[in-house]
DNA sequence: TTGACATATGCCGATATAGACATATATTCT
DNA sequence: AGAATATATGTCTATATCGGCATATGTCAA
């Protein structure tokens, strides 16, 4: 088996420093693929292909405007993104064995309200 | 050229969700190898070979214990995710399109201090 | 209709997986 | 030393990329 799709969710799509930077020129604005490419200085296809999976996985939603088809960044898809990665903040934001001590202690406790900052 | 390696940063080493669920172990206490396979159900090399791509991008740290490896968290290279990821907050937490319009309107004005939630 | 412009898709090549399995390496115990 | 336990690594297979290039599709204007 191979890697999982980058389609398959948004971890897998924002892996990519491409797609991310696309997401990121999407902030506010909508904008057409060319334009994006441009910004991103890389080839039309390829930008094709990052919006595709953007797509795919919600990030991003397409509008037809004449000749042009203008992509507008749907965030909700990178709120479990965020769900996920705030809860170690307590851990990157306090001295890591200091804390790994004290839940290591509590846990010998048999407590469990070990998650105060 | 191939995807990025998933030793490449974080985002790529958290792409994986079993890796994912290593970390999610790993909070608040060390564990052996063999340990996170039996939680995981996974095989002991497989395992071994994500703790490998985790440590190599920093996620987590070992300490040899005998004739155990215990692999602790160290979740400081999750930061730059949380920073990227939240950089997207106002546009999941709010109506987008008005979103949208509030934010260009700031933007025009040339200040920067539209991120209140 | 024909042409210009914008975008999407198909194909190819090179590569980096993730998983399974066998095995090497290291440590502790007897 | 030899066995048992814990962990890491090498090999093989199948697959899903990412990028480049050519080309198909779609829209608008003259």
């Amino acid at each position: 088996m191979a890697r999982a799709a980058t389609t398959s969710d948004a971890f897998n799509a924002v892996a990519e420093p491409q797609r991310r930077r696309i997401l990121v020129l999407l902030k506010g604005r909508e904008r057409p693929v060319n334009e994006l490419a441009r910004a991103l200085r890389i080839a039309q296809p390829r930008t094709s292909k990052h919006l595709r999976v953007l797509r795919e996985v919600g990030l991003v939603r397409v509008r037809e405007s004449g000749q042009q088809r203008l992509y507008g960044l749907d965030a909700r898809g990178l709120e479990p993104v965020h769900e996920w990665v705030i809860g170690f903040e307590q851990y990157w934001n306090e001295n890591f064995d200091r804390l790994n001590e004290y839940v290591k202690t509590l846990q010998q406790k048999g407590h469990a309200d070990g998650n105060r900052r």
